[in-house]
DNA sequence: ACTGAATGGCTCC
DNA sequence: TGGAGCCCCTTCAG
């Protein structure tokens, strides 16, 4: 017998017509293990279980209690396969053995093996991403940019560097030139439909319907349940934007689900799941030019979904006057924003140079926010206390630290209170979303820690810390734990875990449900986001989809 | 079918 | 303080 299989090919050869249905079921077996992991050593028929080696994912054993269910092809059963030994008499004894063997095998593969081996590759061949959205209108989305190559591996001389073209407003750039959008109201035309068309009417209808709560089990049993029955299908993917999501959010409407995602090049696409409108119901928009770090639908103002980017410009997208408006802007480097008061017309906004502006949206222009220098000369996320709004908790580099926004200074404000654990950077922390009571943060040291905040000037003990793999390497947004805004005690995250999934925990770090979909959930999804009010959670990945799972 | 490149971003020195 | 090293994940173009 062949010693090594290389491919998931090598399952339908036909020398396995001639092994008994034993020994095919485990050839069959291993195979398709071998395409699983294919520098696994092979079996030698003298040896039928070589080193049972337990690798599972390595990534999945350090999660340890993260794991739901553990994989199963690596659970080694094919121990016991007996060995047919030669041992065949005369020829036509032989011939009719064969023949037996041959029909027997036939006989078999029709039945169950023949089956779930086409099941296995199945589940082996990447399933196509979903078509949906974006996909029928790229060619009109599509931006030429020409080739990259470099003169000298042109063998040609090097060129004297020349600016590039002055900007008009709209016109997409070459990545590596590209400015930033001109400072002004920019009209809402989405680059995916035709040129000139108005947006659709069931976008400004949707997002000012009026705001309904459903009645919501308050158990934690009864929300597990709810969760088990959440589910995604085909049309619960679709492509909003153009490349990796940075951020999504969902729009607090009920009667659709109207979602936004904002991608690497400073794009943002909204999204009417189930369609109503062309490209399956998506509209894409440039209101910047780099990474959309964050976004908010207003509370107050439903027709409003503020977008920061790292270019530096804050805008507000307003579906009633079509535009997105200008709401701050600095040179570059915006990380993070949120509302500050109820009315959301100011807001707390962090850049990458360890500033906080306090920005009042009523003054138009820069002139009215004040900016005040943290002591770490890094913020990651900002997020304001639910209830007591003058405190916000800031991400600094190894520390959470809550600040007074009525007792900032322009420079080394001082804290009320500080969060300390972290050995690596933080990336997120929010707080919980009744009370404040809690705060929940995610750090590069593969931790998710919920801190007590219940009194918030005095020390914030942790109460408790969850391994998470957070190693998402280059081509992935990094996670963050998100609360689901329904609760007060549970939360979302994204995993690296395979399956794919997004796993929602309680604050005591009990899992209570692991979002999978052999079909549907087939990538990472670093962004996700709860609906505000309804059972519907949203995951984004590495190629600008969103994928819904909903009751 | 396969390969290489991708302007992210943190940590360490 | 700034640059090298690293993470090892996904997507797309060639």
């Amino acid at each position: 017998m062949a010693t090594r299989r290389s491919k998931r090919n090598a399952v339908v050869e036909v020398e396995k017509l001639e092994m008994t249905p034993v020994d095919l079921e485990a050839a069959v077996r291993r195979s398709s293990r071998s395409a699983l992991a294919p520098k696994r050593l092979s079996y030698s028929p003298g040896n039928p279980t070589p080193q049972k080696k337990k690798k599972t994912n390595t990534v999945e054993d350090k999660n340890g209690q993260n794991n739901v269910k553990k994989e199963e092809e690596d659970e080694d059963d094919s121990s016991d396969v007996e060995q047919t030994s030669g041992g065949y008499g005369g020829l036509s004894q032989y011939e009719l053995e064969r023949l037996e063997n041959i029909r027997k095998n036939q006989e078999f593969l029709t039945s169950i093996n023949l089956l779930q081996a086409t099941e296995e590759l199945k589940q082996l061949t990447r399933p196509k991403p979903s078509q949906r959205g974006l996909m029928r209108s790229q060619a009109a989305v599509k931006e030429v940019l020409p080739a990259r190559k470099s003169l000298r591996l042109q063998n040609k001389e090097a060129e004297d560097l020349t600016l590039p073209p002055e900007p008009r407003a709209n016109l997409v750039y070459d990545q590596f030139t590209r400015l930033k959008k001109p400072p002004g109201s920019l009209p809402m035309d989405p680059l995916n439909t035709e040129e000139g068309s108005k947006l659709p009417s069931q976008l400004l209808e949707l997002c000012s319907e009026d705001l309904k709560e459903e009645k919501m089990d308050p158990s934690l049993k009864g929300y597990q349940s709810a969760l088990k029955k959440m589910r995604i299908t085909e049309d619960q993917v679709a492509k909003v934007v153009k490349d990796r999501i940075f951020s999504a959010a969902f729009h607090p409407c009920t009667s659709s689900l109207l979602m936004a995602a904002g991608d690497k090049w400073g794009k943002v696409g909204l999204w009417k799941m189930g369609g109503g409108w062309d490209d399956d119901g998506v509209l894409l928009f440039e209101p910047h030019t780099r990474p959309v770090g964050c976004m908010a639908f207003s509370r107050a103002h439903p027709t409003h979904l503020l977008s920061l980017s790292y270019d530096g410009s804050l805008r507000c997208m307003d579906v009633e006057k079509a535009v997105f408006d200008d709401v701050y802007d600095i040179d570059d480097g915006l990380k993070t924003f949120d509302f500050l008061s109820h009315d959301c017309s100011t807001l707390v906004v962090g850049n990458w140079y360890g500033e906080v502006a306090i920005v009042d949206r009523r003054t138009p222009g820069n002139s009215h926010e004040s900016l005040h220098s943290l002591d770490p000369k890094i913020v990651r996320c900002v997020n304001v206390h639910p209830l007591q709004k003058q405190y916000f908790a800031v991400a600094e580099s190894h520390v959470v630290s809550i600040y007074d926004s009525r007792c900032l200074k322009k420079t080394k404000s001082q804290a009320v209170s500080q969060l300390y654990g972290h050995s690596k950077s933080i990336s997120s922390a929010y707080f919980s979303p009744h009370t404040g009571n809690r705060v929940l943060t995610t750090c590069l040291d593969d931790h998710i820690r919920i801190y007590d905040t219940s009194e918030v000037t005095s020390k914030c003990p942790l109460m408790k810390s969850i391994r998470h793999d957070m190693q998402t390497g280059r081509w992935l947004s990094k996670l963050s734990a998100v609360w689901d805004p329904k609760r007060e005690d549970c939360f979302v995250v994204g995993s690296m875990g395979r399956p794919r999934r997004m796993q929602v925990f309680n604050e005591n770090g009990q899992l209570q449900h692991s979002f999978m979909d052999a079909e549907n959930l087939t990538t990472v999804l670093s962004v996700t986001a709860f609906h505000p009010t309804r059972n519907a959670l949203l995951g984004g990945n590495a190629s600008g989809r969103l994928h819904v799972f909903s009751d």
